[in-house]
RNA sequence: GGAGAGGUGGCAGAGUGGCCAAAUGCGAGGGGUUGCUAACCCCUUGGGCAGCAAUGCCCGCGCGGGUUCAAAUCCCGCCUUCUCCGCCA
């Protein structure tokens, strides 16, 4: 949510941003409800000023009359009022953030642009399997009985890849409490206001699976409750920054993805994360320092677990609504011979936390909204793709990176028998 | 799922129709006093509208609606927390 003075003083910036995010937006008609809402505004407080003198003089008849006709006119004047603010702020929802001024502007992922390219990409000597091809010559997954049993999408891990799997997400949960980020294991049932607080409704609402007919949703990601962890609250500017390592099982509905990925572990309904969130003070220089601290986190584990990576700085048209500037790491993937995402790293500025009413008391008194930043540490199975193919042997086994060794308590992935 | 009790400022906690933005305590920030520190004293510590500003006004006691000339206080619905019982990983 951007506030109202920031678009009245910056009209054409906000209709170019959403231009470039490729959003609708009327900012026109913002701005008129907005007139509107004042000038109702001014005519309510007259008459409740009116309504409290009144009340606070000795009670008459005549008193008494004035009072009722203020009630009316006061019931009317806020039906409006009400009529208007509604429709203004379900316009205003719609508004998305302010790219920051070093985003590129580009119509989609073909606008976005490397920043960061580390590590070799793996040389076979032999030709290199796909990770559907090396999981079921091992016996790593099953993904019949995965759909038989769940459905589209639907998967077993078995063996050492549900062991990797877990391992995966204590190795990089424990790394991140030792850089002092507090742990958290969050819900992933979280209640409507947390989706439309973090941006993700209005917008992604097909994307997000609805329980029942309750106020309960499943999160995609950890960002949504740990987010929304401080929603109406007012905390402390010493208290800032808040960093925040969690760990959630992530549902999506994959809605706009019909087709896309459908073989083998990259895009499922289904999935493990741990996530990184920060909530710091409304400081654009000091959000992007926490921005490049998250970067440096996430690729600190990939390169833990000896893959190669690239670093893309994504443009306007490739961003989602709540981001002012987004950085993605994408990792090796022999089999499709190219980089696949494994992290999403973004800067939100104040737009969650005026929706999720994030607050922190500054040294001066004064209250203002924090800002929100939050980054992918690892989400696993899809890491697991790359686990499993660049660190593919020619005898068909897999050597297991060594940061997990002693943690899985194995060092190889072999055939048995 | 059943029974009961609650939700007040950054926190704790008074307040049961007008004298209430709300006692008191704690915390935080600013200032003062003081060789230093401690103690002590003063001020500040929700949002909106109008205004260049000084300032003025309005809203704000979980959320929404109602009663009333007047609501933190009375009524209704919802959310939520706690305690006990039941069920259960």
């Amino acid at each position: 949510m951007l506030s109202l003075e920031f678009i009245r003083n910056n009209v054409e910036k906000v209709k170019q941003a959403a231009k470039n995010k490729k959003r609708e937006v009327n900012i026109d008609k913002i701005l008129e409800l907005d007139e509107k809402r004042r000038e109702l505004i001014l005519k309510t407080e007259k008459l409740r000023q009116e309504r409290n003198t009144l009340a606070k003089q000795k009670f008459t008849d005549e008193s008494k009359v004035r009072g009722k006709a203020i009630k009316d006119e006061l019931k009317k004047f806020d039906d409006e009022l009400n009529i208007t603010e509604l429709e203004m702020n379900r316009l205003l929802s719609y508004v998305p953030n302010v790219p920051l001024d070093d985003v590129p502007v580009g119509p989609d992922a073909s606008g976005n642009v490397e920043i960061k390219k580390v590590g070799e990409l793996t040389k076979f000597n032999f030709t290199p399997k796909s990770h559907i091809d090396l999981a079921l010559s091992l016996d790593l997954f099953d993904l019949e009985r995965g759909s038989k049993v769940s459905g589209f999408r639907g998967y077993f891990l078995k063996n050492q890849l549900a062991v990797l799997h877990i391992g995966l997400m204590f190795y990089v949960f424990q790394k991140l409490v030792k850089k002092g980020y507090t742990p958290l294991i969050a819900p992933a049932i979280v209640k409507g206001f947390t989706l439309f607080g973090n941006g993700q409704f209005p917008w992604g609402e097909e994307e997000v699976y609805k329980l029942n007919d309750e106020d309960a949703y499943l999160a995609g990601t950890a960002e949504v409750p740990v987010t929304a962890f401080h929603s109406g609250e007012i905390l402390n500017e010493k208290d800032l920054p808040k960093k925040y390592v969690a760990f959630s099982p992530c549902f999506r509905k994959e809605a706009g993805a019909y087709g896309k990925d459908t073989k083998g572990l990259y895009r499922l309904h289904e999935f493990w994360k741990v996530e990184q969130v920060i909530i710091s003070k409304n400081e654009i220089a000091n959000a992007k320092e926490l921005h490049e601290e998250l970067q440096e986190n996430t690729e600190e584990i990939i390169n833990d677990l000896g893959l190669a990576y690239r670093v893309l700085l994504m443009c306007t048209g490739d961003m989602g609504e709540p981001q002012i500037k987004k950085y993605d790491t994408e990792v090796w993937m022999p089999y499709k011979k190219d980089y696949g995402e494994v992290a999403s790293n973004s800067i939100m500025g104040d737009f969650q936390a005026r929706r999720l009413q994030i607050k922190y008391r500054k040294k001066d008194g004064t209250t203002d909204y924090c800002y929100t930043l939050n980054d992918t540490a690892v989400p696993s199975p899809r890491i697991l793709i790359a686990i499993l193919e660049n660190f593919q042997q020619e005898d068909g086994s897999i050597k297991v990176p060594k940061v997990l060794q002693s943690l899985v308590g194995f060092n190889k992935i072999e055939k048995k028998g």
